[in-house]
DNA sequence: CTTGACCCTATAGTTACTACAGGGACTATA
DNA sequence: TATAGTCCCTGTAGTAACTATAGGGTCAAG
């Protein structure tokens, strides 16, 4: 049995509204319709949506996540496409953790200075201001 | 002497338009004017924008910054308030570290499973796909 | 045979900027 | 004094990636 977009959204935890966007777009294709006019997905698109939105969940833009469709799509193209691509994410993704990472630490060293009491005592606020 | 709205901009790192979209939403108070009607700044709203903009770069919300001033600018209120924005901010670096970390793993494996076939053997989609 | 939950299209709003367009102010030089 | 260049002004529109609303159609249950 066909998914209703409802079904889809639910399956993926994706709002209605988003999947058309993604239609919209063209990150998803324009799925077949029923009698009365409504999107039918099937397991196709509960597996691409599903990855869209994994990779969404993980930083990665709209932009991105088409160019790593596309190249799933072609299936002429060989493993050195995909080995140099992945390559390029991993790259990526270890940029976005050593970021992160840095971000934490300043955030967890904003967070220490704060002794509790009142705002005129309060750290954050200057630690956060215009140091240097 | 005061400073321009470039001047300011400079010494904080941020655009001119961006300062003006800051005080269009209430964010940075409308500054005196010269004669000439130029926006006239001095060191009270450099050190509000220089909070500002060390806010945004450790990835608070815009909402989360104008929290966070306006719990600063009551000196009476205390601290737990900015304590609780910034801690619940940590969570959600943590919780992106946590992701990242568990595709950089995923990306490592794929890299290392594609010796060189075609896409049909590749194993990127199954590793960003609806698996788990 | 009607109620309510779902679906449809189209458009406008959100966040946090960024980029014009069209004009005025100020500074340095010829 | 004229003029070139760099800054400033307001106002509007564009960007990403959704999200919400308006105004209507479809379908299963009671």
């Amino acid at each position: 049995m066909a998914l209703t977009i409802g079904d889809l959204g639910k399956a993926t935890n994706t709002k209605v509204e988003t999947i058309r966007y993604y239609e919209s777009i063209g990150l998803l294709p324009k799925p077949a319709r029923t009698a009365g006019n409504y999107r039918a997905y099937g397991p196709v698109e509960l597996g691409r949506l599903s990855f869209i939105r994994r990779a969404r969940d993980l930083g990665f833009s709209l932009d991105q996540v088409r160019a790593m469709l596309s190249l799933a799509d072609d299936k002429a193209c060989d493993c050195a496409g995909i080995d140099r691509i992945a390559r390029e994410h991993l790259e990526e993704v270890e940029r976005k953790i050593a970021d992160l990472t840095a971000l934490r630490q300043e955030l967890s060293a904003v967070i220490r200075s704060c002794a509790g009491g009142t705002i005129a005592d309060c750290r954050i606020i200057e630690a956060l201001g215009p140091s240097q």
